[in-house]
Formats: C-alpha cells, structure tokens, sequence
DNA sequence: GTTCTTAACGAAATCGTTTTCGAATTGTAA
DNA sequence: TTACAATTCGAAAACGATTTCGTTAAGAAC
C-alpha cells in the first residue's frame, strides 16, 4: 500500500536497483526482455520514483512556481488554469503564490521559491514593484523566469502579453463609431506598464479622431476596484456633464461605474456608454452586460508555460539566442452596453 | 550566489557537518558558543536545509496539497486564501489542484498528492463525486485529510463546514419576514451534502411558517451558473406567477434571476425579491445589490489547515480520539434584492 | 586456443540532511 | 595519580534515485 521504492521492484525481480532503474529509463545497456518485464512489473505494481531522491541527484525538481498579484481573481484564475494543464501535460506540479500587489511580499515569495528550488517562476508583477533586484537574482541563478501580463521592460526575461496599446486604441474606437465625442478614462495605477499602455491607446485612438481631450477626464484607479468606478463616475456626473461614456483600465471599475449610473438613472448607453477591460465572467450579467475587452487567459497561461520551458532548454544549453516575447491577440466583446 | 549547503557552512567555520547540523536544531550536546557562532552564520548566508534531502531522511515533505472543484471561484479563492496564509505561517508550501467538479480528476489529483508524498490533504470534494475510495485510500496511508465546506457523512476524516441547514433556514426565514409568502427554490445538485442541508434548511421555514410547498417551485441548478438561474427564472416568469420571492442555492444563480427580472421589468424586491447565498464579490455591484447569506472563507480556509495539524499530530500519536468537526457562523447580508 | 569485442548487468559513489553512536577532551572525585 | 563522569564533537550510516565505471560472460576473429 504504500509508496514502493526501486529496492522493493529490484528485489522482486530478482535484479538489482541500478538494473531496474535504467530500464525504466530505456538505456541502452539493458535488454530488451528485461525493460520488458520491469516496465509491466512497475506498471502493475503503480510505481512512481521518488521525486525528492530524483531531485537529490538531478537538480531537477518538477516544480514551477506562480507568483500573481492577487488569487480571487477572474483573470488570473483564468491564466492559472491554462498554466495547470500545461504543467499537467509535462509532469510538473504547480506552487502557486500571491503578492496581494505588494512589492515586499513579492520578494518574499519569490525567494521562497526560489529556497523550494523549483524549475522555473511565472510571475506577473504587482503594481507596487519599482524595483527587480528580486527578479535579476533569479535570472542570476540561471533559473528560467517568464513574465505573464504584467511585465517590466527593463527585465531581458520572456514575457506572454497582449497588445494592451492596441488593445485600448480598438476600445475606445469603438465607442468613437458610436457617436461618443467626450470620452473619460478611469486608468489604472502609475507604475504597471499595462496601465500604461492602456492609457497611450486611449489618448492615441482620441488624437487620432481630434476628439477633445482633457487630463481631467482622466481618472486613477489605484485599487482597480469597483469602488473607484463608482467615486469616479459620480464625480464625472456631477463635474463634467459634457462627457458621454466611460473607457476603464478593468472591468471592476466598469461594473462600478454601472452601477452608479443605474442609480442616477443615467441611459446606458445612450446618455453615457461603458467600455471595460479583461472580460470578466460577471461582466456579461450587469444590466446592462458590459461591452469589454477579451483577453485570453487560459491561452496566456499555457503560452507561459511552454515559454519557460523554452527558457529552461535555452539555459541548459548554455545559448544567448534573443528572448521570445509572445503578444497574443484580443478581440472586442460588444454587448449592451455601448 | 548559489544555494549553500550544511558542508559549505561547516567548510567556513571549521566544524563538522553534524555540529552545524545539530547547532541549528539546538541539540543539547553542542556548546552555547558553537550554537550561536553557527546561528549567525547560517543567517548571515540566509541558509535554509534542503527540503527535498530533509524529507529523505524525515519523510516529511512540509507540503500539503489542496483540490478544490474550481478555481476561478470566489468562495473558494477566499478559502485558498485563509489556507495559504496559515500555511505560510507554519512554514508549509501548498499545491493547490482543482477538479473541475469531476470524480475522475479528484481521483487523479488526489493520487497525485499521494505520490508527491504531501504531508497532508484538505479537500472539497466534487459535486459529482459519489464514491470515496480515493479518500479511503489516503486514511489507510495514514495521510492526514480534512474536509472543508463540501465534505462527505461516509467519511471519518474532520471537516470544518458551515451549518448550511441552518444559514439556509435564516435566509427563508428573512424572505417570509418580508412579507413573501410563495418562495421558490433554485437548488443546487442532488449529490453534495450542502446543496441537500440548504434544500431542507428551505423547506423547515417553508413548513414551519405553514407556507406552501410546491414540488413545482423546486428547481435544480446542475451548474450552479447564472444560465441556470436565468433559465428558470424565465419559467417561474412564465408558469408560476404566484411566486413572489426565489431563494437561490448560490449567488451565481441569484445573479442570473436579476438579470432577468430586470429584462422582464419585475420590480424587485417588490413583485420578486431574490436571495443568493455565499456572498460573493460581485453580489454587492448587481442592480438591485443581491441579499445574502455571508460564508466565511479564509476563515474557514485557516480553520482547515489547523484541523489539519491536529489531525497529523493525532495520527503521529497513533491515538483514536474522535473526529473534530468544526462548524463555522454564518450571517445574513441584507441588501436591496429582499 | 588466444585475444578482442560486444552485450548485459551490478557495485558504488553521489546528492544534502538527519541521527545514532562512538571518540576525544575536559573536569571531578577519590 | 587514577578512575570515572560529563561535555563536546565528528564519523558514518541511512533516505531513494541516478549514473559512472567495472565486471562478467558470450560470441567473433585469428
């Protein structure tokens, strides 16, 4: 019933333990009729090697690391996810951590993984990190880091992202085809490049039109909550009638900002339109549903996964070949939105 | 830069790989002065004991494993939450799987932590799980398991739930006081005990009050999604125009019956009033805000791990005390669906 | 028959920590 | 001084898998 060991197979075969472990490892020096028997013996009996004693010698531990910013999460649950069945797929166990968007804690967790050895850490950064002395010691130690979603651009590791910039320009565009000429933006936090990014497509998408636009329709979300919409919304209300919809860095805020106009009364959309980001699986139950961005979670997970492992064959071999950065591809949600 | 072992500590300071080993575990027969020269050190050099070498010798991995049937939900992210937190505080690691409430891949996942040799178990098992060998199996291998929310009545291994007959009888109890007399009920599935307990918590109410009770007002949510609440929403709408309030068994499915008595322009909670149950993030930000019965999930994720402890701790022991099964409060969240 | 090659298997070292047991040193009692 | 106990340390054997390097036996070549 318990866990059995090669010492266990080797003695009921009649071989030893070096024998029985290079058949199941198909080396050359066995012959075929003994891999034979040991392999049926091994599958009949449910023999798995002892990973801890495999690690011992190979430096290998089957194990990557998560760090995501926050667990309760669509999103991240989503990327989570494709993440697991990737790792599944390849025999490697999955630690997940959270840095609840504190730089400290993220330091801690990813030096906590680090001490756990694993093979590699998918990180995407909080958005209070200012500082990668944490992720530089990583790659100093030759361990494989991919960054997903929410990177730094003064890190060389890999990265999985989507076009945030584009992303935002064909958001805002879209509320642009449908009339609105005073369009507001609730942003996020100042530090996370996608915020950022998302920003820059805004303003890009309103020059572009030579729509107005005012710094005082920009709004920061520094909690990205639904919270923040809803203050937002109502200071937009009362402070700048002239404006006729809402794009916002997530769909928290959104679902916020929702929720204030229902209160005030205000037509959605045809007094004021929403637009929001991420796709969040709430977001199609608001009344009205919110119109949003797409972004494939589960598709950035398993994209991340097959990077590090990528990264992981490029560092055993020792190469200085250019990083990969994978830009996946969004698509607009419409619903009532807008 | 890379991580240090006991050899290279000793290496420095001139010691044996035993002294050093002993100093960090304060073993009575190494000198005060030895003990405090290798503390320091070993915390200069930020040293930690190899895990994977320790656990040859201990068997002991300071890992648990967790299966939950989904990850990207709330309750459920929270109850991680309360895990990890405590986990941390203990200084374990946790692999967290899901089951997409499947009996098959509990099984596997479950096999998995086994195999990985995790030093214990929590779990909340599957809505379609209806057999419990796999879970059998991890008590005759002496692996410490705990239940939390979703746990079985044939299994001897401690839980820590809520009293979901009783949360649900108060949430009945809550419509009936608000004056509504014919309450449907969207249930959840046939086989989990807690879709059971908040069916029955219904009735007592229903029965205690001397209200009807009508098969036909019953409806059973296979999914728990909102589509199912959406759905027969839509019917009760259609064929059942006496009733005036829904209980649903979760806030999904509540969430879907606003969205669409807000289509069908049902006042609400005039015509219909609506509860949900778990108390989700987005039950606050619907149009009306959702009515609820409040679950206390990192609460209960942080009562699971110390069950957990107590259970290794018992086991270790060899003692056959009985079972502490822990019940934790709810509390209504009275918003503007009732 | 002798030498050499090839095929098939095993002994043993190794990874880093824990722990048992024995050795060495110091101090104490007579 | 001897005898003995107490204190402090280290050698070595585990844990289980991997891998290097030998060893043995059989067959091939001469």
């Amino acid at each position: 019933m318990k866990n059995l060991t090669l010492k266990d197979i080797a003695q009921a075969l009649g071989l030893s333990i070096t024998t029985v472990s290079k058949a199941l490892k198909d080396y050359p020096d066995v012959s075929a009729k003994t891999k034979e028997k040991v392999k049926a013996y091994a599958e009949k009996v449910n023999f798995t090697p002892n990973a801890y004693a495999a690690f011992l010698r190979t430096q290998e531990s089957k194990m990557i690391g998560v760090v995501i910013p926050r667990l309760n999460h669509y999103f991240f649950s989503n990327v989570l996810r494709g993440i697991m069945h990737q790792a599944e797929a390849n025999n490697y166990m999955v630690i997940v951590l959270s840095s609840e968007e504190s730089y400290e804690l993220e330091k801690k967790q990813v030096a906590k993984l680090v001490k756990q050895n694993v093979d590699g850490i998918l990180i995407s950064i909080a958005d209070t990190t200012h500082n990668l002395e944490h992720i530089n010691r990583v790659n100093e130690l030759n361990i494989p880091l991919v960054f997903f979603d929410k990177y730094s651009k003064l890190s060389p590791s890999p990265s999985v992202i989507i076009n945030d910039q584009q992303a935002a320009y064909m958001a805002v565009n879209h509320l642009i085809t449908r009339g609105k000429k005073n369009i507001a933006h609730l942003r996020g936090p100042l530090l996370p490049q996608n915020s950022i990014d998302r920003f820059l497509g805004y303003r890009k998408a309103i020059e572009e039109k030579q729509l107005t636009y005012k710094k005082e329709w920009i709004f920061t979300c520094e909690n990205i909550s639904s919270d923040d919409g809803y203050r937002y919304t109502k200071h937009i209300l009362e402070h700048h009638p002239e404006v006729d919809a809402i794009f916002a860095v997530a769909d928290l805020p959104a679902i916020g900002a929702i929720k204030c106009l229902n209160e005030y009364e205000i037509a959605i959309p045809e007094q004021m339109a929403v637009m929001g980001f991420s796709n969040w699986g709430i977001s199609a139950l608001t009344t009205p549903a919110l119109s949003t961005v797409n972004q494939p979670g589960e598709e950035m997970g398993a994209s991340a996964f097959d990077l590090f492992l990528a990264e992981k064959e490029r560092l055993r071999k020792g190469e200085n070949s250019n990083v990969e950065n994978i830009e996946l591809a969004t698509d607009l949600v419409i619903r009532e939105s807008t």
